[in-house]
DNA sequence: GCAAGGACGTA
DNA sequence: GTACGTCCTTGCA
């Protein structure tokens, strides 16, 4: 038996470094390695032929980073880098090239190659073959055999030597000067600085193997090292055995690997064309393909591509075929299955960077600007670097800016402190803390990498950064999104950079409340010491590139590009800007208002006590519904979910009317008046930012399964506007001095878009006529002239418009009009039967849900239903009605946006200067100098109008309504 | 001090 | 019947 075995790593290493970097054609997939790998692979076996030809052969590879050494040894091979970008997704394909030449590949979680060529080695010297290594790695000559049994070879091409070079006790001596048993020893002594093996400082290879070659071996040496003569030589060993004694573990090979094939099984295969050509013309090497072919004797052409490893035209296919290749590519993805190579090149990108262990302490902190300006120079010469800003607070508005964190690599990152202050950080602050940059030659430094659009800037929630830094004087230019990222991808499933971590790293960052505590004496980040402010802070880095690394991949195997491209990273920038702006409120209206609420809440909440004989919480509803229920016996008290008395303002409504409860109408009253005042007259006012005299909102544009923006911290999408005291509250939005606050929304958005999507004749109709559609629906429904129509009946229409819109149910309808359930079911049937299309529309979105877990808005944004065939028949039921709306909601969610990216440009253009300051879902809110409305409105409602082009023509006009006013309550 | 539940403001 | 965020009470730690 001659068993040959490849140390797979140093063939990786060798074929990424000594060629240029080559990519598949089709699909840009890095495979240069691959290529290399393949052709050395080749070469080695038509070398080793006659009397070295192998009977045995393996290839042996690194499953990862950690083994046994690391247990041992913290710093052991901990100033490796990470692998390049572009060879850790080749790693596996290495492993396919394996296969491919009918060689076994071998690699084993938690051991080393070495430990496994080890084991292998020593079997089959055992068994009485002969073991021929092939590799240049030093660490393997320890296993060399005088006899000849175990030999290294050495392939790697160097000038001026033969191509082969075969390694015995001669060339051992040269290198080690002692015989191969004995190297283990004299590595124990010198270290190896490459793996990070510590050895005994001072001491090299020509003293260590003086040493080993005087006192036999480690042990001998260390026990009588009082004997040597050299004082410093002495002391060095006697200080460092212990260093010693860990170092010849570290360099031990291991011959006890759980192997995981027998030696029989290494026996050589011929190659089989069948397998290898399939593979090599999936990677598209058609050169080699020709060479081995022909070789082999086989036709090239008898064999098409492996289709799990081949590059997969993009079809120029229609809406609906382009969905399902998404889905199927998304379930490929999901299973770990290989089917398009970007799904491929996307899982194996995930599997490479998740591969990489974190090291918290392996961070820098920047102080000077020597270290900062290198480390600029390397995210200039990469290309891309990953930015995450440190403050004291979560409004970007008002926070200050306390450190700036980057990472440039997997495992590469580094913290800058900037704004720490020193001491326990009492009341009075405490000062400027030792050992920062100063702000401003940070700022100088870092301000033309930002600014530099040619230079991506990968942040976690760029909108909250951005902020920061432009307040700071460092404005960013070409910038990518994780957060976004994640959700173009898969909706808002993962909404945290932590979440995220979990899920695609499987990494627990560290809590932010490790640092800053919680509750009332919860610090800011300004008094975290820098130490560990820089473990976060370069951590957050850290895991935001990787990310990056992962999703970024996966967008376009996915096909999320176009959403990400053109909806989510070009409104980020918009969102900014707006939160930047703010709004202006008054005070005094406000307090006024609170002041009038408070009043007439106290005079309900003392009726309310009287009707009920006793003093309760208003506020409790448990209270309230022991009373009504319990206390006053009334009848038709339906519990909640948790058992309790639901006292919705829905079943007091009904109580007031048809038991002629007073109470329960007091409830409703004082709720209102309170409600009003805690979350807006009472709440603004706290919002208003003292530097800029305004509010900012925060939009989170990452939260909403729909695509829709939300908005917090204050939410200024739910100020009121039906009640009369409600309006009241929108009189304290104002413009500021000397200009106009403009409204503009889309009239019937969503019901527009109902009529396009499920293509109803009738509906479109109405809005090409410009009819009152909850008119014409009625009138259509229940057969009344739309003259003289009653307002009962209108009501009803609009009702089941808005049901139909929700994904309408016989029992949410009969809830809402307070008809019986079998008239709504009867009312449906009915809007069924005049408009047959919508039911169409609801059969084809409850279809496709179940089947590709997902629904598509027009403009491509994906919807995710991850539970849309629970087995639990109520969500199964939610999932329908929502994957209903989730187009049209969607739809119009991605058309304001269309129109919001291009309303400064567009206003801009038209030379109107218009300052956008809130979306509230289907309105936009501009202020305007004082007196240009006629001039500002025909362009903001023509660029609303026309959003949606040239991407989508609809098959209704769209129409929006726009007026300006010096408030928003007069504007809208 | 925190999470859950109920209620209610918006589109 | 869809999609959100905030305030308040309650119950548990």
């Amino acid at each position: 038996m001659h068993l040959l075995l490849v140390d797979g790593s140093t063939y990786i290493f060798r074929a990424y470094h000594a060629l240029p970097p080559l990519t598949r054609k089709s699909d840009g997939l890095p495979v240069g390695c691959v290529s290399g790998f393949c052709n050395m692979l080749f070469k080695l076996t038509e070398d080793l032929k006659g009397e070295d030809e192998p009977t045995h052969m393996a290839v042996i590879f690194d499953h990862s980073a950690k083994s046994f050494r690391n247990e041992l040894y913290g710093e052991y091979k901990a100033h490796r880098p990470p692998a390049p970008e572009d060879l850790a997704p080749q790693f596996p394909l290495t492993r396919d090239a394996t296969r491919a030449f009918s060689i076994p590949p071998i690699e084993l979680e938690g051991w080393e190659a070495d430990d496994i060529i080890a084991t292998y080695a020593c079997a089959a010297r055992r068994a009485g073959g002969k073991v021929t290594i092939v590799s240049s790695d030093k660490d393997l000559m320890q296993l060399i055999e005088p006899d000849g049994s175990i030999r290294m070879l050495d392939t790697i091409p160097r000038p001026g030597q033969p191509p082969l070079r075969w390694i015995g006790p001669e060339e051992v001596f040269a290198k080690f000067g002692v015989t191969p048993d004995k190297v283990i020893e004299v590595q124990a002594l010198c270290g190896d600085s490459v793996d990070n093996v510590p050895g005994v400082p001072g001491i090299g290879v020509k003293t260590a193997a003086e040493l080993i070659n005087t006192y036999g071996d480690l042990e001998t040496l260390l026990s009588r090292a009082e004997e040597i003569k050299q004082p410093a030589r002495r002391q060095k060993l006697i200080d460092n055995a212990d260093l010693a004694r860990i170092s010849k573990q570290l360099v031990t090979l291991s011959q006890d690997v759980p192997l995981p094939l027998e030696l029989d099984a290494l026996a050589r295969q011929p190659i089989d064309p069948g397998t290898l050509i399939p593979f090599l013309k999936a990677m598209e090497f058609t050169t080699i393909t020709k060479r081995l072919a022909a070789l082999l004797d086989a036709d090239p052409d008898a064999w098409e591509a492996d289709p799990a490893l081949a590059a997969k035209p993009v079809s120029a296919v229609g809406f609906d075929n382009a969905a399902r290749a998404e889905a199927r590519a998304a379930r490929h993805a999901a299973d770990g299955k290989a089917d398009a190579p970007a799904v491929l090149h996307a899982h194996r990108t995930h599997e490479a960077i998740r591969a990489i262990p974190f090291d918290l302490d392996a961070y820098t902190t920047i102080t000077d600007p020597e270290t900062l300006a290198a480390w600029i120079a390397g995210a200039r010469q990469q290309g891309h670097v990953a930015i995450d800003t440190e403050t004291t607070g979560l409004d970007n508005q008002a926070a200050d800016l306390v450190g700036i964190s980057l990472a440039l690599a997997p495992g590469q990152a580094a913290y800058i402190p900037l704004g720490h202050v020193s001491g326990e950080g009492d009341i009075f602050g405490g000062g400027h803390a030792e050992g920062q940059m100063e702000m401003k030659d940070a700022i100088a430094l870092l301000a033309p990498l930002l600014a530099d659009p040619s230079i991506l800037k990968i942040f976690h929630n760029f909108k909250y950064d951005h902020g920061v830094l432009c307040r700071f004087g460092l404005p960013v230019e070409g910038f990518d999104d994780t957060i976004l990222l994640s959700y173009a991808l898969d909706g808002p499933q993962f909404n945290t950079m932590a979440e995220l971590a979990r899920h695609w790293l499987g990494h627990e960052g560290i809590p932010i409340k490790d640092l800053l505590g919680s509750g009332k004496s919860q610090k800011t980040f300004a008094q975290v010491p820098i130490p560990d402010a820089a473990r976060y802070g370069a951590e957050d880095a850290d895991i935001t590139l990787r990310l990056w690394h992962i999703l970024k991949a996966r967008l376009v195997p996915e096909n999320a590009t176009a959403v990400y491209e053109t909806l989510e990273r070009k409104l980020a920038p918009v969102l900014a800007r707006m939160e930047a702006r703010g709004i202006s409120v008054d005070r005094q209206i406000l307090a006024r208002l609170s002041g009038d609420f408070a009043q007439r809440a106290a005079a309900f909440e003392a009726e309310a006590h009287e009707l009920a004989g006793e003093k309760f919480n208003l506020g409790s509803p448990k209270q309230l519904g022991d009373i009504l229920f319990g206390k006053l016996g009334l009848p038709g008290g339906t519990r909640t979910k948790s058992g309790q008395w639901a006292t919705g303002a829905g079943v007091l409504e009904d109580l007031a009317a048809r038991e002629n409860v007073p109470l329960a109408k007091v409830i409703v009253d004082w709720r209102g008046l309170t409600k009003l005042k805690g979350t807006y007259t009472d709440a603004l006012p706290g919002y208003i930012n003292p530097r800029t005299g305004r509010v900012h909102t925060t939009y989170s544009q990452h939260s909403v399964l729909t695509g829709r923006l939300s908005s917090n911290d204050p939410n200024l999408q739910n100020i009121p506007i039906r009640t009369e005291d409600g309006r009241k509250i929108r009189t304290a939005f104002v413009a500021a001095p000397g200009n106009e606050l403009v409204s503009a929304d889309y009239s019937q958005i969503e019901l527009r878009i109902l009529a396009h999507i499920a293509d109803i004749q009738a509906l479109k109709d109405a809005f090409e006529e410009g009819l009152d559609i909850h008119a014409m629906t009625a009138s259509e429904m229940f057969k009344v002239p739309i003259e003289g129509m009653p307002s009962e009946i209108r009501r009803r229409a609009k009702a089941i418009n808005f049901g139909i819109i929700y994904g309408i149910s016989a029992f949410g309808l009969a809830n809402q009009l307070g008809i019986p359930r079998g008239e709504a079911g009867d009312y449906i049937k009915t809007y069924f039967e005049r408009f047959p299309g919508i039911r169409d529309y609801m059969e084809e979105m409850r279809r496709r849900v179940k089947s590709e877990g997902f629904v598509t808005t027009l403009f491509g944004r994906k919807i995710l239903f991850p539970n849309a065939n629970s087995k639990n028949p109520a969500e199964r039921a939610f999932v329908e009605r929502a994957s209903i709306n989730a187009p049209i909601q969607g739809t119009a969610a991605d058309l304001i946006r269309r129109a919001m990216i291009r309303m400064e440009p567009g206003l801009k253009a038209a030379k109107i200067e218009a300052d956008m300051l809130l979306q509230v879902h289907d309105e936009l809110i501009f202020e305007i100098p004082e007196g240009t409305a006629d001039k500002a409105i025909p362009v903001i409602t023509d660029i609303m109008q026309t959003a949606a082009e040239p991407a989508i023509r609809f098959s209704i006009p769209i129409q929006v309504d726009a007026h300006a006013a010096t408030n928003w309550d007069e504007a809208h």
